[in-house]
Parts: C-alpha cells; sequence; structure tokens
DNA sequence: AACTGGTTTAACCAAAGGGTTAAATTAAAT
DNA sequence: ATTTAATTTAACCCTTTGGTTAAACCAGTT
C-alpha cells in the first residue's frame, strides 16, 4: 500500500463528505467513512480524533466552495444590472456543479445556527454593497421601488431554492423525467435575470 | 393522574412533533419524547410500538397541514392573477404561523424522496390547473411570457426559502434583530404578489 | 368484590456506535 | 541498519439507545 499521508487525508475527507452529505451528521457512521475511503477506523480516528473535528473540517470546505467566488464579485459590481447578471450565472452555475451544497448547509444551519452565521459574516460578502448598488439607482423613474432586502432575497431563494426542493421539482412537477429537470436548471440563470429585471425595470421590454 | 387514552397519545404526538422538528429523526431520543410528553418510555411504546411508526405518524400529521387549503385554493383560482393572490398570502401567512414546516419537510425529503413526492402527488394539488392558468393568459399582449413552470417554482422558492434560511437573515441580513426578520416576514406575501405581478405583467403600474 | 385497561416503576437486553489500544507490518528517510 | 511515521488488524471498552418485560398501581366499570 502507499504510504502519502496527503493523500490518505484528503482520501479520508472526501469519503466524509460523500457520507456527511448523504446522510447528515447524525446519520453519518464512522465506519462508513473508513470503508468509503477504504482504510479502517483506527486510521481514520489517527487522522481526525473525533467525529466532530472531521465533520467541522468537511463543513469548513464544503461551506467555503459555497461562497468563494461571490464576495469578489459583488465587491467589482457597479450596477445593480451587473450583479444581478453575474451574480445568478456564477452562483446557479456553481450549485449546478455542487447540487448537494444547499441542503448540507441548510442541515447544518439548524444544527449549528451561530456557526454558520459567523462563517457567513467572515465570508467578506458585503451586504451593504449590494444594497448600495439596489438604492443607488432606486430614484431613477425607470426603476420600481421595491425594498432591496426583499430582492435580495429574492434572487437568493429563486436561485438556491431549486437545488433543495429538487426531488419534489423532479417528482412532482416533471414527473420523474430527471432529464427535463436538467434542462430546467440549464434555462434557470437564464430565467431569475430576466424574471427579476423584468419586476425591477420599467423599461424591460425597450 | 388521569386515564384519558385520547389525551395521553395527542400528549405523545405533540411531544414527538417538538422533538422531531428541533432534532430531525436521527437526533430524536425516544425518552426525550417521554419525558416531553411527562410520562415514561414504556407508555410510550404500549402506545407507539417503534420510532419509525410514531415518525410516521407525526410527518403524516405535519405535511397534511403544510398543503391541506392549497388544493382547494388552486381549485377555486379563475386566474393567474388571483392564484397569485390568494396562494402567496395563504402559505405565507400559514408558513408564518408553522416556520419550523420547510425544514421539517425538506429533512425528511433528504431521508425519503419517493415517500414525500407521493404524499404531495396524493395531496390533490392540480399542477396541472396551475399551469393552464397561466398558459391560458401567455397569448395576451400585456403579458411577458416566462416559462410557466419557472413561474410556479419562483412563486414556492420566494414563498418557502425565508422561512428555510432564517437564520441566515435573522443574523447575517438583519444584524440578530429577530423583530426587523418579523417584520420582513409581514411584508412578505405583499411583497412577493407584486414582484410576481411586475414581472408578469406588462402593464403592472398603470 | 372482581375486572379491565391505562399507567408507572425499574430492571433488563441487545445492538450500534464512537473511540481506544497494542502489537505487528510496511515503506520511506537517515 | 536503524529509525520513523503511516497503516493494518483485531480485540476491546463504554455509553447510548431502541425496545422489552414483569410486577404493581390506580381508575373507573360491571
Amino acid at each position: 500500500m502507499e504510504n502519502n499521508p496527503e493523500n490518505t487525508e484528503a482520501k479520508i475527507v472526501e469519503a466524509a463528505k460523500s457520507v456527511f452529505i448523504l446522510k447528515g451528521f447524525d446519520g453519518a457512521r464512522m465506519q462508513e467513512i473508513a470503508d468509503e475511503a477504504n482504510i479502517n477506523k483506527a486510521l481514520l480516528h489517527y487522522y481526525f480524533r473525533s467525529k466532530d473535528k472531521l465533520f467541522k473540517r468537511v463543513f469548513h470546505d464544503i461551506f467555503s466552495q459555497s461562497v468563494s467566488g461571490v464576495a469578489a464579485l459583488v465587491r467589482n459590481a457597479t450596477s445593480f444590472e451587473e450583479l444581478i447578471n453575474t451574480f445568478v450565472e456564477f452562483y446557479v452555475g456553481m450549485l449546478k456543479a455542487r447540487p448537494y451544497l444547499p441542503n448540507f448547509i441548510l442541515h447544518e444551519l439548524n444544527r449549528n445556527p451561530e456557526i454558520v452565521v459567523d462563517l457567513i459574516k467572515g465570508s467578506g460578502i458585503e451586504k451593504n454593497k449590494m444594497m448600495e448598488l439596489i438604492i443607488q439607482e432606486s430614484g431613477r423613474s425607470d426603476i420600481r421601488e421595491f425594498n432591496p432586502i426583499h430582492i435580495i432575497v429574492n434572487v437568493l431563494a429563486m436561485s438556491i431554492f431549486p437545488f433543495v426542493a429538487a426531488p419534489i421539482l423532479t417528482g412532482f412537477i416533471f414527473d420523474g423525467n430527471k432529464d427535463a429537470f436538467d434542462c430546467f436548471i440549464d434555462e434557470r440563470s437564464q430565467h431569475i435575470s430576466s424574471f427579476v429585471k423584468a419586476a425591477v425595470f420599467k423599461n424591460f421590454d425597450k
């Protein structure tokens, strides 16, 4: 066998990710993680002393994926329209590649609200910048005056929700047709951008 | 002590609800449920032979709350605008009174997608009726032609998501100010209706 | 007074599961 | 050749937990 610490640690983290994502913290079994990583429980505890520590590592890994890029994107935006376009495309695209993310984070949000909130606060995402981009344009006569917070929540909701409720959409809306769901997701960022702009900009059709 | 079977069963179900909602199936403990109901484990198993049976009962109870009323509402709607108005007000109002519902159901959706999807299918909600209400008006020149499925998902997303992500909104968006969050929720159904209609109806401002 | 069913008490069982340990093995580094 | 760290094996420990059991208790009911 190989004797490669970094490789093994990565193998463990990968295995732990997939098990924690599938079963949640309470449902996950250390033995199952060890099996998935093709090692034994003893070695698992040799690398990560406890289930808790292993989970924290996995969670931080996964969480950072889910916010990395967003902070920069917000910082560089110069208008509301640009923010909408770039944010939605980037975020939905990222979730398309990691559809398990929303459920995983929301699950942990229930177990440990403070920790998750602290991580978001520390992520560098400037919510005030987002708000300002909306407020700054709110004087214009061609813009409808919605509360900026509602708009932000709308965008997040429309982007994230389909992944959270994927089985319902696939099963109930698309009658079990997984391809139809995938196709829906492919159209999604385009749609959200248009939908939000149609709601916010009075001259959307011109 | 009282000797009242119906009362005790109800007490157990109530206790089980609160524990399952808080901890999820894996995290819930039968002992904790017994304590919460002010009875002992033996009696708990006397009424519900297993954790699984008790959970199923609780889940069915809670689930039916979350869809009851929606089917009738959809059936009676005569136009898209009416559907939006009544659905959002009804649904957000219902969630305001039962904010734990979305998380609870989504959690179970991960553990048992088929069962949850089957329940929705059996709920009497006519998705085709909803689609038709949108399609039927889509010829009109004052309506933007969004894919009806996207619209339906948007409405669901905007209604449900704030409850799923409540701790994030309270913590990150409202800086821990719970009242601000409640106020946001109070505005929510009004906002969603307007937002959707602004997006869909070209003559929204007139 | 005898019976019945809900209820308690308290002990118990078996399985699962997180975590530990000690001894042996392997492979690379010195 | 010796050391060192990664790895395996396999047994073990302890606690938690779902679930059971048996005996007793307490209300009404008959």
